[in-house]
DNA sequence: TATGAATGAGACTTCATTCAT
DNA sequence: AATGAATGAAGTCTCATTCAT
């Protein structure tokens, strides 16, 4: 196939840009991991998906591994953005401050990584580097951010004394547990939670216990 | 844990035990889908670990899938019977029932089902049947014993109003958490969390704002 | 594996007589061959089918090409020592000897033979022997039956000469074929033929160029 | 008959050619299937003899009964078109006609289909969609013209009254008899017939039988 | 004589990766 | 930059045969 001569000046078939190649492969990888898992998902799949062929996986990717780690990355990489800025710019109560934390969390786990994390979670032992850039992107600086929040607030005296980091997962493991519930369970059968309002629910138990009276300065 | 040590005293070489071997291989599957994921476990290796041959694993199980059904049947079965005998024979303050069996899901998560719940997450859209499993032995089980423990509460004045199964979440999710983050992150350099100490915080931040002073009857 | 002296005297459990055995291996092993074809047929199936342990087939039969052998040497034996028999008790009209030995080839093939020819010609490739058998006790004998009535008729000038090998063929070949489309296109929705009437408008037709009159001597 | 001679010349190691591989594919299948029969025959083998590693036979077939179908497809397809051409085409007296179409039977039998016709016959238990294939497409459409030859003779007074299918039988089956036993028998010991003459003679015996004058109109 | 658990070679099939074009 | 035919290693599963009892 002799193409090259003619594509590389005239071809009006390839105008796309080819930067934009890696994000549409991206964008179907993250469809095809999410509908098949690491091991199960098939690169003709992904290539179809994205519309090129195999091959041409092959020139962005060094391999199947590292198309996986584009889609991590990708997956993360704005939302942790979003909660930083969110944690410096906020400049109002504290439980307020919290809320929109927990919430935010919530809209990233709910809408962007539940497919992802839990890929993630299941081939940790076979490639920990995807453990690794998960945490060291996601759960370190996701923690550090709300756990800093956290203990601000307790020098402050706005918060109970304890571990922040213990307290973190005291407000945000319901999230966790609620996506795997729906994407894991509801699936075979199981009730769905209502996951806005189980949220709710679970900040006004337990804020109350987290929070303490703002001593009258 | 390979079986030697026990064989090695009984017979010369081996004795025909056709009882032990489906127990011996659940208990080697269980070791290697723990350590490879369920793609990546290789049947040699679990036949290797069990002390048999490939061929013999069909002796005992359909195929690959059966194997696991098996593990997380295993798994599953003297914990979920455990909770359910606790709910039922106790008799004594609410508060101490609550933190058993919240303890009790500890240990049996921590101790019996890390490494399967995480294969059961990752493979739920490829196998769903183990999914079903889990959900159909394990999920609503359990939380129908506890959401059944809270009701009453609800009903006799000593809980706060609300839905039963989000509580449940609120009391129990850090326990997915904190062991999913000790399988997944802590082998690529997390912090681990010192899992009864966070469950102990938890429990003193969560309790109060779920439990009622019981009315002075 | 000394248990001769317990069970030779006493046993009630085994009274059946050791004899019988090969007899019932040979016809549960007809069965199966006839309805998996060679290849798949299992041992386990043949086993079952005879009542007997898989390993007890190797106290009779020297492995699964054995067990077909000796069922091909069942099948034959008695219809070739039959046509045999009746082509040298025979005392009447050469027309009528002819319709019988070729409705006795019909009847043996259509009840005896049909599933086993199947299969000594779809593996003679493979199992030569088995070819060879069939050939030396059957193919062979019978055709020589055959050609040999058909030339001592042909030496009395009541038929007509050629070839009596071939003859033969014209007499018996619309059986095999009959037997051949009932055995394996009847199943996949073949019109059948009714092959009594077949054979007799067959014989109808060919008869009359075959004989000629007898010399009025 | 390996494809090599064709290629080494006009490729340096093998050019690319995709329409070409099914059907050199089909040839190699089915020489080894010839060999081996079915069962027997490997994946191995075909794709060996087919100068393609085993991977590539998966770009072009489903799996093993799939590369077998097209060879009974290949094999087939032109020898039926030949006959139902010729049955259209023929203009002349009707015996010569029926000589014409035994021996384009004969011909296709003796050259094209007896290693393929054996394995259909004895594989059709375990894979009745070969026997459906040959039987649409060869059983009943060759019996269908040659029978359709036969009939219209008959209602214009050329032929005896009689059942048109069962005649076919009696005029084909020999070939079938004759070209089983050169495939079957021959290799282990069978004096061979001279096909040609046994027609020949079958013909001379039962045409005959079969046609009537025709009637001086 | 009889068992049946156990073996292990070998088959089909899949799929990530390569490379000539 | 792009293709897609081709590879080949590896995995699951089958089953004839063996052997300790």
């Amino acid at each position: 196939m002799p193409a090259s001569s003619q594509t590389s000046l005239a071809s009006p078939k390839w105008r796309r840009r080819a930067e934009a190649r890696p994000t549409e492969i991206i964008a179907a990888a993250y469809a095809v991991f999410a509908e098949k898992g690491y091991a199960a998902a098939r690169l003709d799949d992904i290539a179809a998906q994205a519309g090129v062929s195999k091959g041409a996986l092959y020139l962005y990717f060094e391999n199947k591994q590292d198309i996986f780690e584009a889609v991590v990355r990708h997956a993360i990489a704005p939302n942790i953005d979003m909660i930083r800025a969110m944690a410096e710019a906020y400049n109002g109560p504290l439980e307020l401050l919290l809320r929109m934390m927990v919430m935010r969390v919530h809209d990233a786990m709910s809408f962007h990584f539940g497919p992802v994390i839990k890929i993630v979670i299941g081939e940790s032992r076979n490639f920990p580097e995807l453990a690794r850039i998960w945490h060291d992107r996601m759960v370190e600086p996701g923690l550090g951010i709300l756990s800093g929040v956290i203990e601000r607030a307790q020098q402050r005296g706005e918060m109970r004394p304890g571990d922040a980091r213990s307290f973190c997962v005291t407000l945000l493991s319901p999230i966790l547990a609620a996506v795997l519930v729906r994407e894991t369970f509801v699936p075979v059968g199981a009730k769905p939670f209502d996951i806005p309002a189980l949220m709710q629910q679970h900040l006004d138990t337990v804020l109350p216990g987290l929070l303490l009276k703002k001593p009258a300065s």
